[in-house]
DNA sequence: AATATATATCGTAATATTGCAATATAATAA
DNA sequence: TTATTATATTGCAATATTACGATATATATT
């Protein structure tokens, strides 16, 4: 065990789960945070020397972000551009606000 | 190591982590689903039924995501009646806004 | 009180994550 | 070609998560 039973799950409840992993760490929520105050034209360099931890860590954590699909890189001669990528945001958005938008039109709130 | 080094990280950026980490499981997704679906007037019982997981893992992940914020619970004879707390939804869906915002005001795509 | 029902907790095995030193790779500069 | 610089990968130790059987707890019912 220990193993999460993912093919029991719908693709997009797996998805959802995914992104909101990654985002599930305060380092990958500083780079966020740092792509977003530094014009998201950022390199890898400035995240390093911006957190607390190893190069090799970062490097781990920015990865995480890519595969998860909420940031993008482009080689940039030896440096690297990372970006954050709309898309993944504004599906994390839509689920947020359905839940919401349900929440507020059935006025459900038991507890 | 293996420690997530917490205290190196703002108060915002680890709430947002740790919310964002508690939706970061397709059964806890399904969970928030299925809440919705029945009108957020769950019981626990019902939850068990609907998972493809044994009764202490549901109970498990339900305190995740009661200690998380994202559900609140209140005891409802022998059953156990969960809801979902729109505060966390709430500040979720402000850090996603507040980041489409930022990305569309300043076009900042440079990937 | 004894039983039934609903949920939580404990213990534990399997697996995943976090963090970093050491090292590799890849692109520019000298 | 040989550095230099920037980032990635490897390997590994410490810790966390996932899942579940067994068991505990807590409320109703008889």
């Amino acid at each position: 065990m220990g193993l999460t039973k993912t093919e029991h799950f719908t693709t997009q409840q797996n998805e959802l789960a995914s992104i909101a992993k990654a985002l599930g760490h305060p380092a990958r929520v500083a780079i966020i945070e740092f792509l977003l105050k530094t014009n998201n034209t950022c390199i890898c360099g400035d995240i390093v020397n911006e957190l607390p931890l190893a190069q090799p860590t970062v490097s781990q954590h920015l990865k995480e972000l890519k595969n998860a699909g909420i940031i993008k890189g482009s080689i940039e001669g030896t440096a690297i551009c990372y970006c954050i990528d709309e898309k993944a945001i504004k599906f994390l958005k839509g689920f947020f606000d359905n839940i919401l938008q349900n929440l507020e039109a059935k006025k459900l709130n038991c507890c």
